[in-house]
RNA sequence: GCCCGGAUGGCGGAAUUGGCAGACGCAGCGGACUCAAAAUCCGCCGCCCGUGAGGGUGUGAGGGUUCGAAUCCCUCUCCGGGCACCA
């Protein structure tokens, strides 16, 4: 049989063992030739040669995965074949491009698939490593090896830590509103520049009240804060990485409220600048959309409500100081419509606010069927503690404090319960209920049978049982009535302010950034602790290497377990003596480490100078690789720095882009990168869906075992199953490998139909069968310049017809603009229709035709390109990649004559041919000319005429 | 509920942003070559009427603007994504 075959298929063919055989040889020269390296302008990777004659620099990089050991699908490499692509087009243009591939290694993912398979999570990391780098060089992507860092490589994470350290040591001046040294605010402190916050004088305070005072400046810090702990995985969670549904955003797992002592990143204190430097960034405008809806910056007021009645003074005391309620709302307009006030359960003043006995006032309803308020809030508090933030969202339920407070102006006591739907987390923890112009709180009144009073004059066909939350005229409302919204919150905030009873604020949903993990495979904090907090770890003892543990797995699994984590296992890491200036000492280290996301927080920056032992990256090198002023001609995007092209999936939207910006601007603030943000433009590249079958039992059966199709039924052995459209993975059994594509046809194959199948940012679905158009698109261009039975080549040394050479040169023309707009899809189809053209002449191709095609094709498929490419210029001819891409003759673009489709009444009736400069009169003579044309125009009086140049003739009758 | 995207042949998609709807590919149909099949090459391929030339109709639905609308405006339907007691 194989001799069958052999005889059957020319030797010269291009099929998937040529393909292979192409690729491996190419790879190899190219890898020996160190082809893809980019020098730096400094430093170890400067070039000693001089390449002075680029067109400018570009940095191009993917989002950078995460090794996670169940090797790829073809749906991973979509956006490294796009970059790939784009980077090969501009080398070809003459651009000095950075482009490099690193891993993502540590954190949870990497942990959990260790788990899972029972090795070290280093062992296994690198394993995944290897078999990830196997299956990602096989394509031929144009990586700068010498670049490529994962995030666990000592020499990495060393710089990690070093830019923990770099935020532990600043602090937010608000004034600058930017980071400075920790240095700074302590001289400003003690020569008395700076007010000290409770007015008193710095040299009063001990060393430890010093630096308490200077630890909760810091951008680092450690606070006791309610966070996510998830018992599943052992660790407390940011709340980017908690769900709506309350659980982990990895695995799934349930997540729980609990109170902890833990790092945490000011990103707050960013809120501001990570909202207004969108504007400089060319991102979707639905990550963008996504950024400001975290950040959730809304502007409002707050307002202190005096209290009345509520707790006796403290045993021993005199009278207890009155106790202010202060609460945040968007809408200070409606002051007056205030009926009711509601705290979160969790309140800090909720224990001091309780009153002793329910007064008379108190309905039913309020009571909680409890005796006294103690034993109502206690009841109601722990009912609340039990439920996750989901679980109490639908309700509107809440228990009377006993204690009523003071509307501000108008005097009016208005009774203060707890309530579920008031969370800790926002604002102030505490609202007034408005139930005439909030719905929830017009729910709560309903509830509770509480007074509803308008304050703005809704439209008379507003139904009474909601909530009006238009425009409109102040009612109720003593001084403002008669106001609209926009004027009465003008005008009480500036009552308020008069009165000192509140002023108006700027509030944001985004919270500080939790960045402890109780996880054994992160990098260690640099940090030891003393008998008074946090001490930084000088710069020069970092590394602070990971110790290898045997016993690494998390263990408390249990609901109610406290978080252990992994590196306190180890006593002599654990204790340490060390030398920090007050001489030997006994500390404790810091035994959580950092979240997965800080190594991919700074990696682009390492790309640029991966061995620099001595800085992070070197000044000169990072500028001239994240400036982006001289490249390229968009507006008003100028001045914030970055990568030129970062491109992967939108899933990272908020965490690792938000988080990346955030110690971006820091180290901008700080001076050790020249630009504001790190990624200027960004592109979401869309999934690879396929399709999934269900058996009857809903289980999902194997894809490639299924059989039948659409018309006549699925089945799978022999029973018959339901097709969906998923994302492709694991879970839904529809995987299909690179590995079975490379074997089936080649990585050229795979790439040429990866990138024809659609929109670079669009969702598409894989379908096996159609692999197979790409790989004749490749095999008709490889018969057009090579003969398959004898390999020579077939090309003619004579010029081109002049019909040719305008096609070839609109095909130049259209496909370089469309390669730089990365629609490598367009420019697919009109290299295959130039090629089809070749096809349907039958002719030896012109050696200037193929010479040009080849070209235009290296981007795309480059091991394809590059053997055609020394087919036509000899083995000794240098790589395509060096070869410059082709520009279209503007001479050739425009034709003498064109046809030009005439228009009447709206229908199209004819098409003439024109010359190209022809004017208005002669066209539409030539229209009327047209014997279709003419039998419709029929004698009719001609109405009015149109010539749109070279496009269409256009006439009424 | 709010905010973004989408919807074009049997399928993936194209249309220089208001100017020939369906490029290119898959699938399908017909032909050439072949003893035959595969491969290759040539042709057809939205729907309806017509032998044909051609005519009608057609870009989720309805309306509008325009000489001209897949593209712009209004109303609606469906699909995908994000946010959601955020005071």
């Amino acid at each position: 049989m194989a001799e069958a075959t052999a005889a059957e298929i020319p030797p010269y063919r291009y099929d998937a063992q040529l393909a292979a055989q192409i690729e491996s040889c190419w790879q190899d020269r190219w890898a020996a030739s160190a082809i893809h390296e980019t020098p730096n302008p400094v430093g170890l990777l400067a070039s000693e040669q001089d390449s002075a004659d680029t067109a400018g620099k570009l940095f191009v990089m993917d989002m950078f995965p995460y090794p996670s050991g169940s090797g790829l699908h073809v749906g991973h490499p979509l956006g490294y074949i796009a970059t790939d692509v784009y980077v090969r087009f501009k080398r070809m243009c003459g651009f000095n491009v950075l482009y490099t591939m690193g891993f993502d290694a540590f954190g949870l993912p990497a942990e959990e698939h260790a788990r899972q398979t029972g090795q070290h999570p280093r062992a296994n990391t690198e394993a995944n490593i290897d078999n990830m780098r196997r299956q990602l060089d096989r394509l031929g992507l144009s990586h700068d090896k010498r670049r490529g860092v994962a995030t666990t490589d000592v020499d990495y994470y060393r710089w990690t830590q070093w830019i923990f350290l770099q935020i532990f040591n600043s602090w937010f001046d608000s004034d600058t509103c930017r980071a400075r040294p920790i240095a700074e605010l302590v001289e400003e402190f003690s020569n008395g520049v700076r007010p000290m916050p409770d007015g008193g004088r710095w040299e009063r305070l001990s060393s430890a009240e010093q630096r308490q005072l200077i630890d909760s400046h810091r951008l680092a810090y450690v606070a006791d804060a309610p966070v996510n702990w998830c018992p599943a995985l052992g660790t407390v969670l940011a709340n980017e990485e908690v769900t709506n549904e309350g659980r982990s955003e990895r695995g799934n797992h349930e997540v729980f409220k609990r109170p902890l002592s833990q790092w945490m990143m000011r990103i707050t204190a960013y809120a501001d600048r990570l909202l207004q430097d969108l504007e400089l960034l060319d991102w979707p405008e639905s990550v963008k959309t996504m950024q400001r809806n975290w950040i959730g910056r809304s502007e409002g007021a707050l307002i202190r409500f005096a209290t009345t009645g509520g707790a006796e003074a403290p045993a021993g005391g005199s009278v207890a100081p009155a106790v202010e309620i202060e609460v945040f709302t968007t809408r200070p307009d409606t002051l007056f419509g205030t009926t009711y006030m509601a705290l979160a359960p969790e309140h800090p003043l909720v224990d001091q606010l309780t009153a002793e006995a329910w007064p008379d006032s108190a309905a039913e309803s309020w009571k909680g069927d409890a005796a006294t308020p103690r034993q109502a809030v206690a009841a109601y508090r722990a009912r609340a503690a039990d439920m996750s933030d989901a679980a109490r969202g639908d309700s509107k339920t809440g228990v009377y404090l006993g204690v009523n407070a003071v509307v501000p102006f108008s005097n009016v006591a208005v009774p203060v319960f707890i309530a579920d739907y008031v969370l800790m987390g926002y604002g102030t923890g505490a609202v007034m209920g408005v139930p005439g112009e909030d719905q929830r709180d017009h729910d709560f009144a309903e509830a509770y049978g509480l007074k509803v009073i308008r304050t703005v004059q809704p439209p008379a066909d507003h139904p009474e049982h909601l909530a009006y939350t238009g425009d409109g005229p102040s009612i109720n409302s003593l001084f403002l009535d008669g106001s609209n919204v926009a004027e009465s919150k003008a005008l009480i905030l500036q009552r308020l302010q008069e009165a000192d009873a509140g002023q108006s604020v700027v509030n944001y949903r985004m919270r500080d950034w939790l960045f402890s993990r109780q996880r054994y495979w992160g990098e260690p904090i640099p940090i030891v602790f003393d008998e008074h907090g946090p001490v930084a770890l000088p710069e020069e003892l970092l590394p602070l290497e990971l110790p290898e543990l045997m016993d690494w797995a998390p263990r408390a699994l249990a609901r109610d377990s406290d978080p252990e984590p992994p590196l306190g296992r180890v006593n002599e890491w654990l204790d340490v003596e060390l030398d920090l200036g007050d001489g030997l000492r006994r500390y404790r280290r810091e035994l959580n480490t950092m979240p997965q996301w800080a190594g991919s927080c700074w990696y682009y920056l390492r790309y640029l100078d991966p061995t620099n032992p001595e800085v992070l990256v070197d000044p000169e090198v990072e500028s001239y690789w994240m400036t982006n002023s001289t490249n390229g001609p968009e507006v008003g995007l100028e001045g914030s720095g970055g990568v030129d092209l970062y491109v992967g999936g939108v899933e990272h939207a908020v965490l690792h882009l938000l988080y990346a910006r955030f110690w971006h601007k820091v180290l901008y603030d700080l001076g050790h990168v020249s630009g504001p943000e790190p990624f200027k433009r960004l592109i979401n590249q869309g999934y690879i869906q396929a399709y999934a079958f269900k058996d009857s039992r809903g289980v999902y059966v194997p894809a490639d075992e299924v059989e039948g199709s659409v018309e006549a039924g699925f089945n799978h052995q022999g029973h018959p199953v339901t097709r969906e459209l998923g994302k492709m993975g694991k879970s839904l059994k529809n995987s299909v490998t690179p590995d079975d594509m490379y074997v089936s046809y080649g990585a050229d194959t795979l790439r040429l139909y990866e990138m024809f199948m659609g929109p670079i940012d669009q969702d598409r679905p894989w379908e096996t069968r159609s692999v197979v158009g790409s790989q004749r698109v490749l095999q008709r261009v490889w018969r057009n310049i090579i003969d398959e039975s004898s390999g020579e080549l077939r090309v003619s040394e004579d010029p081109p017809d002049q019909e040719l050479l305008r096609l070839l040169h609109r095909t130049i023309d259209a496909v370089s603009r469309d390669m730089e707009a990365m629609r490598f899809n367009t420019a697919i189809a009109k290299l295959t229709e130039l090629n089809n053209e070749l096809t349907r002449r039958g002719e030896p191709t012109p050696r200037e035709v193929a010479d040009v095609l080849v070209r235009m094709l290296a981007p795309l498929v480059p091991h394809f390109a590059e053997e055609l490419w020394h087919c036509l210029n000899g083995a000794d001819a240098h790589s395509v990649t060096q070869a410059k891409f082709p520009v279209a003759d503007a001479g050739l673009l425009v034709a003498d004559t064109v046809e030009v489709p005439v228009q009447l009444n709206g229908k199209i009736r004819g098409r003439v041919t024109i010359t190209a400069d022809a004017d208005e009169a002669t066209a539409v003579a030539a229209a009327l000319a047209e014997p279709n044309v003419a039998a419709h125009v029929a004698g009719r009086e001609l109405r009015k005429q149109l010539y749109v140049a070279g496009r269409i003739i256009t006439l009424v009758v």
